[in-house]
DNA sequence: AAAGCTTTTTGATATTTGTCAAATCCCGGA
DNA sequence: TCCGGGATTTGACAAATATCAAAAAGCTTT
């Protein structure tokens, strides 16, 4: 199994080498390019995944503009959770901002291990746990900030994210017009 | 096992009445009457709840300014997950809007059953599952619409927390002033 | 290096929302 | 019922952000 995603999961669960060398035939590589895309809105998407390099950014059109939801940095997870779980097509599409390595488990076999072994289970748990937390982290920045503060903000949090995203994709991460976000960054 | 939460359960996973029953033992019951606390800031937050009846409201105070974070309507659960997880004092404090009725479980009885069935589990990860997803829907409306939007929706989705939430809750969680969405109530 | 893109910046102006203060409304307790 | 105090509404004005258009700056491809 891939060592970077074997120390994430150790993190998380007490697994040793055995379980995970077992488990690794369930999770697949992916060499997104460039501009390709991870999730297409409007197809299913039955599988979950871990970025070991590159960066994603997701994102959905509702009256002629695009919204972006998320990036997925090296180190993160990556995966339209309402089609995942609900089994829907999905309405965001994911692609790669720069050339982008995943391994990724679908569904079934996922579900298989969360049977297996409770720390699977315990897997999915803690990641749920972890991203909710950031989601809501996200939300009461959203409600209080200006838009001065979330872009200081965001850059704190995600300056791996400046390299390769462009202005417009960050504003509309936060919730404000490119034109906004370029006066921002000037003054001071 | 009280009837509400048995079906709350049941629908996350296939258990039977002999493994409720059993679990029944670490559910606790409490009467939180109106203005009381379910969890101060400040404390420690080891349980989490199930609202069975009344209404809960979420908030925390920065810059002498409240910002309400949900409201939790029977059938839904109460917790403050930046405390429960990672066993920190907590930022918010959550309390009665209506005398309301909670079966709550400490932190120690839910890890055990968490190892003793792989049902537990599930029923963590398809909560946080649940709350990330509910989270997500949140964060997009508060990136992409106007506040007379945010209130439009906020009737359609919360109908019950009118009753007894006021207006400057209601505000805070739809992260406006007070004096705005009294305009937006008015016209229209 | 020039042409043809797209992205970013800048400017003028409109719209939305916030702020502060005062006037009303509403509701529970004397 | 009347009073007092918090909640809500209203008004005038200020600040933040959006919109639209155009200019400037960056990239790619010849």
């Amino acid at each position: 199994m891939d060592e970077d995603l074997k120390i994430f999961l150790q993190a998380i669960a007490p697994f040793d080498e055995a379980e995970l060398e077992k488990a690794a035939v369930h999770f697949n590589y992916q060499l997104i390019k460039k501009c390709n895309f991870f999730l297409k809105a409007g197809h299913y998407s039955d599988r979950i995944g871990f970025v070991r390099s590159g960066l994603l950014r997701s994102y959905f059109t509702a009256n002629n503009k695009e919204t972006t939801t998320f990036f997925a940095s090296p180190g993160t997870i990556v995966v339209d959770l309402h089609s995942f779980l609900q089994e829907i097509p999905s309405i965001e599409s994911i692609h790669a901002l720069e050339d982008t390595e995943v391994l990724y488990i679908k569904r079934k076999p996922l579900y298989f291990l969360y049977h297996e072994d409770w720390k699977w289970q315990q897997v999915g748990r803690v990641l749920m746990e972890t991203y909710f937390i950031a989601s809501e982290e996200r939300t009461i920045r959203l409600q209080n900030k200006t838009a001065r503060e979330l872009y200081q903000n965001f850059v704190e949090l995600h300056p791996e994210v400046l390299r390769s995203a462009s202005l417009s994709h960050i504003a509309s991460y936060l919730g404000m017009t490119p034109e906004t976000l370029s006066r921002i960054r000037k003054c001071k």
